[in-house]
DNA sequence: TCTGGGGTCCTGCGCCCG
DNA sequence: TCTGCGGGCGCAGGACCC
């Protein structure tokens, strides 16, 4: 893999021609976000991570990556494989804020960007090579550069003919390189892969496709479609087929609506009182709420989502008549839903989603009953606060804690 | 490893309707 | 009137992604 590697300030770059996909992926970006103003951490083994009991590792530096830490993986875990570990609490707003930045650069060289989260995005630079008078590759190194020096952190780009191979080999990048695969050897970059590597294959496909004898991508590109579908089911076997063979025909596209909105939270001791339960399906329907309105969505089906203490996991929706995004609705329909199925017992994580999601743009909604109050109002009105004079400036009563009372 | 929080997509099932 | 069938939808669960 080492030959489709280019090594900064390189001036022979692999044949490009053909490659506008690019995927260009953050170097540990929760962690080098933060190093950014504690730049005496660089060299040291970093994570950012909430470091409750219960919390898991958001991002891992890579001097941290060398005891085997690795991101999701439970706090606890990590300090363990390495005791002088550093934490650091998440900055609300300052990842969305240096994404902002970074996406900017990308959408001021094409379009025809799509992110997939705050730290990566893929690029189809096909139309603007000829604007600009350049190649993927050099654009690809001129991101980099951009990146670096405008936000103070480091990225990996992928540069292929298709999507998929373009995330590929930003993986392969990393940390702070490129990687161009061209065109002709797409296949032959590919088939030496282990299928882990293929979009869609986690530990338990994996040990399916395993379970066939299927070990690399060229096992797969060799298997007949029809037994890739009874193996793995028709969507993903034709899925997984098509990859293996370098077929990826899935376009950037730069717009993609949301299709829900949740929020969740694990409580860091197991809750077995209802009351309290319903008490943080509250908290929870309130950042839904707001989250939907900041937005200008309405959603149909509410669901709930409950962990027990087992690990065992459960999830109920009820589809209501008529859009919503007011916090009172949703905290209803997510009680009722508690209560009717939700056995008692040691509850663990406890959340709230809103599907079925539209803009809302059909005129005011009907209120679930005609004699409510104005609800909705009244939430629109907090938010407003809320952006004037902070996060905590209203809450609903039954969320104040006693001294606040 | 004792497992967060934000999501998307797929599968399978039951129900309703024509 | 009964039965079979297929499509659409709602729902639950699971796998996967970052």
């Amino acid at each position: 893999m080492a030959r489709y590697r280019v090594t900064t300030g390189a001036t022979e770059l692999p044949d490009d021609t053909g490659c506008s996909i690019l995927h260009v992926d953050m170097d540990a970006f929760f962690v080098s976000c933060e190093l950014r103003t504690r730049p005496e951490l660089a060299s040291q083994p970093v994570v950012v991570s909430g470091g409750g009991p219960r919390s898991v590792v958001a991002a891992a530096s890579y001097p941290a990556r060398r005891f085997g830490v690795r991101s999701a993986m439970p706090f606890a875990t990590a300090k363990r494989l390495c005791p002088h570990l550093v934490c650091i609490q998440p900055t609300p707003g300052l990842y969305g804020e240096v994404s902002r930045g970074v996406m900017g650069i990308f959408r001021q060289l094409t379009p025809l960007v799509e992110p997939l989260s705050l730290d990566e995005a893929f690029l189809d630079v096909g139309g603007a090579l000829r604007r600009l008078g350049t190649t993927p590759g050099a654009l690809g190194a001129r991101i980099r550069e951009r990146v670096a020096a405008e936000h103070g952190i480091t990225c990996s780009v992928g540069v292929a003919k298709v999507k998929f191979v373009a995330k590929l080999a930003s993986g392969m990048a990393k940390p702070d390189g490129m990687v161009i695969v061209p065109a002709a050897e797409t296949l032959e970059f590919l088939h030496p892969l282990p299928v882990s590597a293929l979009w869609g294959v986690g530990k338990r496909t994996e040990e399916q496709l395993r379970q066939h004898g299927w070990h690399t991508i060229a096992d797969i590109a060799a298997t007949p479609p029809a037994r890739l579908r009874r193996a793995a089911g028709r969507a993903v076997g034709d899925h997984l087929w098509a990859l293996a063979n370098g077929h990826d025909d899935r376009a950037v596209e730069p717009e993609s609506a949301e299709k829900s909105i949740g929020a969740e939270h694990t409580f860091d001791v197991d809750v077995f009182n209802r009351a309290e339960l319903g008490l943080e399906l509250l908290r929870l329907s309130e950042r839904v709420g707001a989250t939907l309105r900041s937005r200008g969505l309405r959603g149909r089906t509410v669901s709930i989502k409950v962990r027990f203490g087992d690990f065992r996991t459960i999830t109920r929706a009820r589809t209501v008549l008529s859009a919503t995004d007011v916090a009172r609705d949703i905290h209803r329909t997510a009680v009722e839903l508690l209560a009717e199925h939700a056995p008692t017992g040691a509850v663990r994580l406890i959340g709230v989603r809103v599907e079925g999601l539209d803009t809302g743009d059909e005129g005011e909604q009907l209120s679930f009953t005609n004699d409510e109050p104005r609800w909705r109002d009244a939430e629109v009105a907090a938010d407003v606060a809320r952006l004037k004079f902070g996060s905590a400036a209203i809450r609903p009563a039954s969320l104040l804690s006693p001294r606040e009372e």
